[in-house]
DNA sequence: TGTACATCAGTGAACGCGCGTTCACTGATGTAC
DNA sequence: TGTACATCAGTGAACGCGCGTTCACTGATGTAC
């Protein structure tokens, strides 16, 4: 049956909320149009009526979950935050560009912009907070973390060994931290 | 018609490289057990005389091409030609942590424990070279630079803008050469 | 060494399931009078 | 404001394709004598 404009509207972000989560977790490949649907509390039928495809569905959750990201933040504190067990284990909420970054490469046009805006946008925010002399090596400190930090709790995740896991947090964390010190003791000379 | 004993174990050996290249490229969801076959010269129904399943070959194409990683090498030159616009565009031949990586969080425990495994050897041999006054400082600068790599070549490889994609590359590569130059004087003093 | 035969790797058709997508239908919404 | 009706979001069955897996068959290998 028909709904009013309002939930329509309501409908859609919960579409895009539940995909958001089930991607992240389960990857692209690995989720259903109907899995999402359901999870969204609706039928899969109706799917089509909001986007042209599981393709255009991907590419809209990747700029969706970016929009969302917070424009203003601390690079250490948000290493720290990023770079803890629990972020490791929370898929589902966790940093979307270590959860589908590797899996956006092989998909569409769409989805590769939508994510290298986030990545464009984020490495900016970063670069605000980092430690540096000059905007470039704010900038340079920014994507060196980044970069750190994605690809440590990627490689955390695929552990098997907790142990592993969990040194390769606290010692990504540990030398990112090591840098910013020096960094901002060549700024203080 | 049956084949002769070297045959079979060139035939295995041909299916675990097809693999290897095919998984890298397209992911493991992207590659069908008949592509694997055909590109190592073989029909589709023969696959199962060599492999339980396609988890089965997952696991053991992750082991194999982990088994030939060199087990010596220099830090500092690795990760520049690691962080080269060359490697960035060779998904073929490229490092397999960062092509399935993300994905094999998702997949069985045995493809997890091969690429744990990898893991662990990849960064005991990248300690040997790394800078550092102690064997924890060491490990500590292999892991860090380590994981920039693997977070910085895949960005590069989303992005769809290759000026961002050099960027990234060639500051995670100052970055990580910054690091490096202080732990060397650190050590010297 | 040569021959007969059992073994078994490889072939390609077929099976069956899952998933993306379509479609006829339902009934609530919201508009026109 | 109330009523009649057109619109259209949602439903769930159905379709069709692709892929993992199976299987009967073929014919080369390699062993037994």
């Amino acid at each position: 049956m028909k709904v009013s404009r309002e939930q329509v509207a309501e409908n859609r972000r919960k579409i895009l909320e539940a995909a958001s989560r089930l991607f992240r977790v389960q990857g692209f490949g690995g989720v259903t149009v109907a899995d999402v649907m359901k999870a969204a509390g609706l039928t899969h039928g109706g799917f089509y009526g909001y986007f042209k495809s599981k393709d255009d569905l991907i590419a809209h959750t990747l700029a969706h979950v970016f929009a969302e990201a917070p424009s203003e933040l601390d690079l250490a504190r948000f290493a720290d935050g990023y770079l803890s067990p629990r972020h490791c284990k929370n898929l589902q909420g966790g940093c979307p560009t270590a959860a589908l970054g590797a899996e956006t490469i092989r998909h569409t046009p769409a989805a590769r912009a939508a994510m290298t805006a986030g990545l464009r946008q984020h490495i900016e925010c970063l670069s605000r907070s980092a430690p540096g002399k000059s905007a470039a090596e704010r900038r340079q400190a920014a994507i060196g973390s980044w970069a750190a930090m994605v690809g440590a709790i990627i490689m955390a995740r695929v552990s098997d060994d907790s142990q592993l896991s969990d040194e390769l947090l606290a010692q990504t964390r540990a030398w990112i931290a090591g840098d910013t010190h020096q960094r901002k003791r060549a700024v203080a000379r």
